[in-house]
DNA sequence: GTCTATATCATGATAGAC
DNA sequence: GTCTATCATGATATAGAC
């Protein structure tokens, strides 16, 4: 796909900032081509349909959620490491794409079947269970407590992203404003490390 | 709570069921009255617009989300057994209406400012307040670790939200059926309660 | 209160000039 | 490739009979 012009290079940029932000439900084409600054017309010539767009927006964004951890998980590195890791890419991943997180549960949500037929492979199924198994030799070892590799998995991906899907409440609770909030990430990073090994320590 | 079979409840049940599946976006009132076995006509009679209707849902849904835990924080408990009742009833809650979280965070996120104003009260705001207090307390009698009271929470909240949001992505990855995933989430009470108890402890 | 029919409008998509 | 103009559809909302 040798493209010429880096018009469909704007589109694929406006068309992911819209889609992002409001989903396939709420984003207009009309939206996206002022965005990409075009019109209507030649957004259709570059992308038949709304869907084909999407369906181009969705693939990455799942693609960019996914390939991060599937590569970390197959690391040969221990368990404290693959920790640091995760938090570290997926912290500084949700704050460059804020809306990426809400937008691909979503929009899975909406469509499990459908969506995940066409685009899981098997890598991250695989990687899971090495990281099981990984995780029970630590557990076999003594070097942390007793833990369901699902529960730990799970844990260390809600810690993550939660406050990237419910900043807007959380801003109100805390009583912060949007300065107030970055700090409050930043701080986050070291805190979920420090929080996960003090929860798995023996 | 039996519900009366008058029209108004058919239709607010009907309206929360597509609502809460679909968002706002993607519902269609042709839809909410077929799912109360009414016709357009009679759905707008009794909600003249679906701004109105959408508003019903909403502050409804809003208020499920955020009384409890006003409500918990505010009680003269220890940590240890807050952090009990809110996981208690928040798995509880989400089990029975696991599109809930999913829906008001979405929601919310939409237009941040124009809900937070009309919907939130000081009462969350408040009662954290009170919660932060209580647990720089616990921290000096050394029953636990020091720890920012706003991470705590949104540990907590996280912890327990995900599951529900991540749902289709967590069956693939772990590969199970909607009847494991079940028994998954009946497991993960207890286990936030460890882990967060694990984490906690100095 | 409940229904059918219809008005109005927004949006995805196409046609055709340049 | 890019634009303007237009079509076709589907969704909200209203009017009016019963």
């Amino acid at each position: 796909m040798v493209t010429d012009s880096n018009t469909e290079q704007k589109i694929l940029d406006a068309a992911e900032e819209v889609f992002h932000q409001k989903g396939y439900d709420g984003a207009r084409m009309q939206e996206i081509a002022e965005e990409a600054g075009i019109n209507k017309g030649l957004l259709h010539y570059y992308f038949k349909t709304k869907d084909k767009l999407f369906e181009a927006i969705f693939s990455m964004a799942l693609n960019r959620m996914v390939s991060k951890i599937s590569a970390i998980l197959d690391l040969d590195i221990s368990l404290d490491q693959k920790i640091d890791l995760i938090v570290e890419q997926y912290m500084a991943l949700f704050t460059r794409n804020p809306n990426l997180p809400r937008f691909v549960l979503n929009e899975l949500n909406k469509n499990p079947d459908e969506f995940i037929a066409r685009h899981f492979n098997g890598d991250i199924k695989r990687a899971f269970a090495g990281f099981a198994v990984s995780v029970q030799r630590e557990i076999e070892k003594g070097t942390i407590q007793p833990i369901d590799p699902r529960h730990l998995l799970m844990n260390m991906i809600s810690l993550i992203i939660f406050p990237f899907i419910g900043r807007p409440m959380i801003q109100v609770v805390f009583g912060i404003d949007n300065t107030e909030f970055k700090k409050l990430i930043s701080e986050r990073r070291e805190h979920i490390k420090r929080f996960l090994n003090a929860a798995l320590r023996p």
